[in-house]
DNA sequence: AAAGCGGGGTC
DNA sequence: GACCCAGCTTT
């Protein structure tokens, strides 16, 4: 039987890439099911957030929400607080939709077609192939960072990967390559290959199955590729919030479900206006989220905190309740809560440390 | 096609 | 600081 070359070459770069996997994959929980919600959950935490980070999470989420539908069953309020301190949270929101889809679409049976695993939301192209292959053997590719690292300097491909075009390019060489035969196991050895031994800054070519065929290394350019068009500096804004008091009880908001850090509670707050003092942004910003006067006080602690695209410096004052009844302007929902139910609530990172030191020192 | 969306580790 | 990470959705 004749064969084409090109299915001869990626014949051998997968032999190589399986079997360095079968010596040296990492056990990792969701490397010990095949259960699809197990492993959905796995790649919807593995979006964008390391191996490590996730493991805790992963383990307390399936305690909490043993099934399907248990999760689509529960309130989103505590499937965020599950995802608490995970980052990107529409990841979250849209596995609670997707769960309740499920439940009521397809009797609480993931489904198994390609195209009804894409259709829910939060899955694309990249956790629909991951699901397929690793969870029902099906012959689906996946493109991530370490694929595309891996594929980019073994075939030595310049393209910028962070365009849609030199997407497009790698999804068509990723879906060449991807075997019929196990093709779970393959996808995974080589996401395995890009987080072990194929790195970013320091690829450890002295170990690679593949560093025989590899284009960069013949050419010694593993540290020029993957091409990406870098990000442009992010900017910076100072934030004063407010720790507002009424007796015992402290008050916090709710953000709008959509957008940036949705559906979490926060202390109200906001940015700094130019020629603005600090002070008067805390007593500006509570009474136009909430309608509410306060007396700013004392200043209580300063949080630095880095997001994607940009930088903040939150600064916390205790306040004292002035007059007036809260209404949301600006917010979904308002809580006057006493310290002790005040960990309940999802709180993204920077509010988070506020909270801990509020019940260090409380405590 | 580009921008928005977290948080943590690394150099 | 900038870059990267088992990406998806919206505009």
């Amino acid at each position: 039987m004749h064969q084409h070359p090109a299915m001869k070459l990626s014949k051998r770069f997968r032999n190589a890439l399986v079997e360095w996997y079968s010596q040296n994959k990492r056990d990792l929980p969701w490397r010990r099911t095949r259960s699809t919600y197990h492993i959905w959950l796995s790649e919807i935490m593995l979006q964008q957030t390391r191996v490590e980070t996730v493991i805790p999470y992963y383990t307390r989420f399936l305690q909490r929400f043993p099934t399907i539908e248990a999760l689509a069953k529960a309130d989103l309020q505590e499937v965020l607080k599950m995802w608490e301190g995970l980052g990107y949270y529409s990841r979250v929101r849209n596995m609670h939709k997707a769960a309740k889809i499920i439940t009521e679409e397809f009797s609480g049976r993931f489904p198994e077609s390609f195209r009804e695993i894409l259709d829910l939301p939060g899955i694309g192209r990249y956790s629909a192939g991951a699901i397929s292959s690793i969870a029902l053997d099906q012959a689906r590719p996946v493109l991530d960072g370490n694929v595309t690292r891996v594929l980019s300097r073994y075939f030595g491909i310049e393209t910028d990967a962070s365009t849609t075009a030199g997407k497009n390019e790698f999804w068509k060489l990723a879906e060449e390559i991807v075997p019929v035969e196990n093709p779970g196991t393959y996808n995974q050895a080589i996401m395995e290959l890009g987080a072990l031994v194929c790195l970013p800054r320091n690829p450890n070519c002295r170990v690679c199955p593949l560093s025989t065929g590899c284009q960069a290394k013949r050419t010694d350019r593993q540290h020029e590729l993957p091409v990406r068009k870098r990000r442009s500096a992010s900017p910076h804004f100072n934030i004063g919030a407010g720790l507002v008091w009424k007796d015992d009880k402290l008050l916090i908001t709710r953000r709008n479900e959509d957008g940036l850090l949705g559906g979490l509670w926060q202390f109200p707050g906001g940015k700094q206006e130019k020629g603005e003092s600090i002070l008067r942004c805390v007593q500006r910003e509570i009474e136009e989220e909430l309608g509410v006067k306060v007396l700013v006080r004392d200043h209580f602690m300063t949080v630095k905190h880095a997001y994607t695209h940009f930088r903040i410096t939150l600064q916390i004052f205790n306040c004292q309740w002035s007059s007036g009844e809260p209404e949301c302007k600006a917010c979904t929902d308002y809580r006057w809560v006493d310290l002790e139910e005040i960990d309940d609530f999802p709180f993204p990172r920077a509010n988070k440390r506020v909270v801990e030191k509020l019940l260090a020192a409380g405590g």
